[in-house]
DNA sequence: CCGTGATGTAAGCAGGTGCTTACACAAGGG
DNA sequence: CCCTTGTGTAAGCACCTGCTTACATCACGG
């Protein structure tokens, strides 16, 4: 995954499959091995150890390129993030987030910035305050979606749901909703998010109680 | 459980006012300061200094009387908790729940069980096991008010959406929903939520999208 | 009175954390 | 050639963590 993507072209013209001398390279090998391992224990149980080790270089180097743990953070939400918020229209927007948190389209290079969200709450401050400032980019797409005049607090409550269910889901993975089928869950959160927010384009959003099939 | 059981006399028939040598009350003290820590920043974040701070007595006390961090962390969430489940009918838990995240009737002793929970993700395994013990015992009760097939999968997802609310709102403060009157969120979430569990009372569940007053 | 045991305390240990420093190796230019 | 510059590395530092140990202090029984 995170290896061998940059790696044909050195500036010194390297046949060999070893990595040279690149400050480039190694930069994004870091880069890659913090986005996983972020995604995977958060912010504060992926240690700078972890990360260097799985980016294959030594600590220190860290420290050369990024100064601190926090900024090598900073530069992985940076990076990964935001995709999904800019290609995807906004009344496909809670969908396709959702599809994505509940594992479909799961393939390298996915947009895993919530699921780093939800891993790294309880960190320090001002992690915190870096995923609030996601969430606020998702919540104002949301808010587009319903005309009420208390849109914006709709579109924190849609996103909340989000969240909560990736919470529930992917970092407690808890049954049944761990193992449920993605197509249920999403067509029952739309549905019922249906009265909140007018913009969604329900499936079937009037489906009674007894209505889906599992 | 251990705590409260023995604790009016004393064996010297103190009357002063001072803790004199009781173990019991260093024992209550600990546990006190304990489900405060806890519930303020979460498992890991609290430490057993800050703890043994807090209560006022020396850290070793602590593993005197409770043996390690993990099990005062066990013996918090045992005694707190679990109230609000006994004592709520399943029609009204949702929503006692959901105001009492939402920092309604948050006075002393009052059970701060899922904002411990909140707090505490992504900390060790064992915890996490501890939390979805917990929300087990509301999803199932949740559960109850659809008669669905999928019953139980609709009541993790009403557990996801009151998780995700109290995350938005208590953990990371987002605006709007962490100012919003508790409410006008109860009565939009409860709304939405009557697509999904048909036994929940609502108060005016068929509301339009424009219906709530700010 | 002193001894015994429960209670409280200060100091320390082993391990982990983010981060720094001193040094080795590889190029390029004089 | 040597020297400088950029890249990679091992070792260590200072701090924090949960937890332990050796010691003080009080209540009570002889």
């Amino acid at each position: 995954m995170a290896i061998g993507e940059a790696m044909a072209e050195y500036p010194h013209g390297g046949t060999g499959g070893e990595h040279r001398r690149d400050a480039q390279a190694t930069r994004r090998l870091l880069l890659d091995a913090a986005s996983d391992l972020f995604a995977e224990r958060g912010y504060e149980r992926a240690t700078v150890r972890d990360i260097a080790s799985r980016a294959g270089v030594n600590q220190a180097l860290l420290f050369r390129y990024f100064g601190s743990k926090k900024a090598l953070f900073g530069e992985v939400m940076a990076r990964g993030g935001h995709e999904q918020l800019r290609t995807t229209p906004a009344e496909r927007l809670f969908e396709v987030a959702l599809r994505g948190m509940l594992g479909e389209g799961r393939g390298p290079g996915a947009d895993r910035s919530l699921e780093v969200c939800l891993r790294s709450i309880g960190g320090s401050d001002e992690i915190s305050e870096a995923l609030k400032g996601l969430g606020d980019e998702y919540a104002d797409v949301l808010a587009t979606l319903s005309k009420a005049d208390n849109g914006d607090l709709r579109g924190d409550l849609a996103l909340s749901w989000l969240l909560g269910i990736g919470l529930m889901r992917v970092v407690v993975g808890k049954e049944p909703l761990a193992g449920a089928d993605p197509d249920t869950v999403c067509r029952l959160v739309v549905g019922a998010l249906g009265t909140l927010l007018e913009g969604l384009p329900a499936d079937d959003a009037g489906e009674g109680p007894g209505g889906s099939g599992g």
